[in-house]
RNA sequence: GUCACCAUCGUCUAGCCGGCCUAGGACGGAGGCCUCUCAAGCCUCUAACACGGGUUCAAAUCCCGUUGGUGACGCCA
């Protein structure tokens, strides 16, 4: 069989947004499965909306993802010799002809159409002119007067559109820039690409870029249409909905792996399972069980999956992973340091950023010690007297660990006929500020005493 | 408006070459267990085949229509 070749062809005119994340992630999944190749190509023929820096983000981004793509950076900017010599040949074997009609023209071309109920479109009118180059033309192509487009999708199986429908589209421009769709059947032959996976939204384009093959005498690639996703509302996918670009995820914490396994089982399946390591991901992806109809964005899922792969990150990865966020926050601690801590936060965290946030009270003094308005509900009268008799009791532990102040606190409710309610609360919100978080007497010890003593103290007041 | 595509719990989805489906899993939500609290974990519950016609002994599964949604209709990509 012949050698699967994919391509993510994102425009830099943004970030790299989770849509654009997810298709990367198809085609870069699809290459790897059949040991392919996954080619990356930077389409900046709009030279007004292309920045260099979006370029570098999309770069991060994919890296950040982990999608690795073999052979170099393709830039459309840098082979305008190549399409124009297309086009010439367009031009030559009589596929395209020049034309002069005027934006404003053409414009009033389309409400006519429109007007008639028909599908707005350029009428054809220098077809027969036998224009050559001028300033102010374009080259257009000829749209056969009659025919069928037909092929086979990957996700959406076979999808037929009439010639009619199509109109004599631009193929270069009046300042000799080509159009995206020249461009692209140009660079996905040259590129040798046999599978174009990319958004529903290229649905239309695909039946006027097989016809630039058909007229170049292109093998025509296999095309894979996948669906667009969209809001929770179902309407189009916007900030509102906490759907954004890749970078801002990882600005919040995320791991890309949950972002990962999330895009992908979004429009893709593998029976019931839901949570996929990479290598998992390279095994079962394929090309087939990919869904047809849109996706909603569900930001709890997203959450979910990545607390799971919190918890299940080995402590002194997730320790570096934190350090970052916590040197954000203005605290700059050794990672030993925050591995320590791990074990009491890791399974209370969400993301990276909650979980540095959390970490913030062992690193700040007491007086910094923010009792929030849950937490001061223990803090009543009762609260407070036993505050100041464990204070004493804390205060002359022989051994200030874990299990020595787990055993203490133990004894004395079980000495006092109390209840152990008496005194957790009350002292979780005197050492942490916090009504909700580990047990008591594993803050304390990673406090230390002293450290311990005098929010105790402080709170007793 | 025209064309294309789509339609299973609130959401992601399994099932869809018809019977194994009194429609399965996951997120969310509700309740419970555990427990000093919050998480995590475990258990239970919640909730769907858009509608109408066919075809068939039998339809979520096939066909047609309706409705609804999405996309496209640029000298943007």
């Amino acid at each position: 069989m012949k050698k699967i070749v994919t391509r993510f062809a994102p425009s830099p005119t943004g970030h790299l947004h989770i849509g654009g994340g997810r298709t990367a992630i198809f085609c870069w999944l699809l290459a790897r499965h059949f040991g392919g190749e996954f080619r990356l190509r930077i389409e900046d023929t709009d030279a007004t909306r292309s920045r260099q820096e979006y370029t570098d983000s999309i770069l991060a981004s994919m890296k950040w993802l982990g999608l690795d793509w073999d052979g170099d950076l393709t830039y459309q900017s840098k082979r305008l010799d190549i399409y124009n010599a297309y086009i010439d040949r367009f031009l030559e074997t009589g596929h395209a002809y020049w034309c002069d009609c005027s934006p404003e023209e053409v414009e009033a071309m389309r409400e006519e159409a429109r007007a008639k109920g028909e599908k707005p479109r350029y009428n054809g009118k220098c077809r027969e002119r036998g224009l050559t180059a001028g300033p102010g033309r374009v080259v257009r192509l000829r749209v056969p007067d009659e025919g069928r487009i037909v092929f086979d999708d990957m996700v959406k199986g076979p999808i037929a559109v009439d010639v009619s429908e199509l109109d004599d589209m631009i193929l270069r421009r009046t300042d000799g820039m080509p159009t995206y769709n020249m461009a692209v059947v140009v660079d996905d032959h040259e590129m040798g690409v046999t599978h174009v996976v990319r958004g529903d939204d290229h649905v239309s384009n695909t039946p006027k870029q097989i016809l630039l093959y058909q007229a170049l005498g292109f093998e025509v690639p296999t095309f894979g249409h996948v669906p667009m996703i969209c809001g929770p509302d179902h309407q189009k996918l916007s900030k509102r909905h906490g759907a954004r670009a890749v970078i801002e995820y990882e600005q919040d914490g995320l791991l890309p792996q949950a972002l990962v396994n999330y895009l992908v089982r979004l429009g893709w399946s593998h029976g019931d399972q839901e949570i996929f390591s990479l290598k998992e991901l390279v095994e079962f992806f394929d090309g087939n069980n990919l869904n047809t109809s849109p996706a909603a964005f569900d930001p709890e899922k997203l959450k979910w999956l990545n607390a799971y792969y919190l918890r299940n990150t080995p402590h002194d990865e997730l320790a570096a992973l934190v350090a970052p966020f916590l040197a954000k926050l203005g605290y700059e601690v050794p990672v030993e340091k925050i591995q320590s801590l791990l074990p009491m936060y890791f399974e209370r965290a969400a993301d990276l950023n909650a979980l540095a946030q959390a970490l913030t009270i062992y690193f700040k003094p007491a007086e910094e010690i923010v009792i929030e308005d849950k937490a001061m509900k223990a803090l009543n009268e009762d609260g407070k007297h036993q505050l100041t008799v464990l204070h004493g009791l804390i205060a002359e532990l022989p051994e200030f660990t874990a299990e020595a102040l787990d055993v203490l606190l133990h004894d004395y409710v079980a000495k006092g006929g109390l209840k152990f309610k008496q005194v957790g609360p009350p002292l979780r919100s005197a050492l942490t500020g916090l009504a909700g978080g580990p047990s008591v007497h594993d803050v304390m010890a990673a406090l230390g005493r002293e450290e311990s003593l005098k929010r105790i103290e402080r709170a007793a007041r």
